[in-house]
DNA sequence: ATAATATATGAACAGATATTCATGTATCGT
DNA sequence: ACGATACATGAATATCTGTTCATATATTAT
């Protein structure tokens, strides 16, 4: 039940840098926005309000963690969630921040 | 089952925050090491070799965004996580990036 | 081939951030 | 009161990061 986490110095640096590309809330917005179902670069950018170019920027670091993956589809590219582990890390992130200020 | 998480853009910002707090290598070494139990700043500086000024400055943040609280006994300032959704959420994460490349 | 649409990339820059150094504040023992 | 120990804070700085602008690449239609 306690796993007390002895993560290697590695586990620890992936860690780190994967919260750093959550923690941003532009890139947030736009996993959120892919969360349901895969959306397209420039469906992205016209729902969140962003120029095209920051969303590419912005996917690329997210593609470069394998928090998501790219599908082209003729002209357009379609970007999804990487996996479930990914999903379930938001979903469940989301959670506690629900929880933490509907709580006592 | 599925929360279809629509988040305000309120939370988005919390949760960014709080992603951004974790996102750096340092404060993540202090949260994992003060997950077990409580350690004074002196213990966390020594035991992650880092500066007594460096630590008092993360922790300065992580209070800030209530990720750890601090109790002052006698001389010393013990911190720990500030409660349950904390914890849960980086053993979440730890079991995430370790199932991560554990499976095919 | 050319033009048009959709996305990606590179350079540049302003603003943010981690770390260090110097110094301040709090608590305890004498 | 004084010195010692433990922690906190402020300023300074070098590095990093998000965003924009300009431009390149890929795909499709004519």
């Amino acid at each position: 039940m306690n796993p007390a986490p002895s993560m290697s110095q590695h586990d620890m640096t992936i860690l780190a840098e994967t919260f750093r590309l959550l923690g941003d809330a532009t890139r947030l917005r736009i996993l959120f926005f892919c969360l349901p179902e895969p959306k397209s670069v420039g469906h992205i950018a016209e729902s969140l309000e962003l120029s095209q170019t920051l969303v590419s920027h912005h996917l690329r670091l997210l593609r470069g963690a394998r928090l998501v993956r790219g599908e082209r589809r003729s002209k357009q590219v379609f970007y999804e969630i990487a996996d479930n582990h990914v999903s379930d890390m938001l979903i469940d992130m989301a959670t506690h921040i629900d929880e933490d200020h509907t709580e006592v």
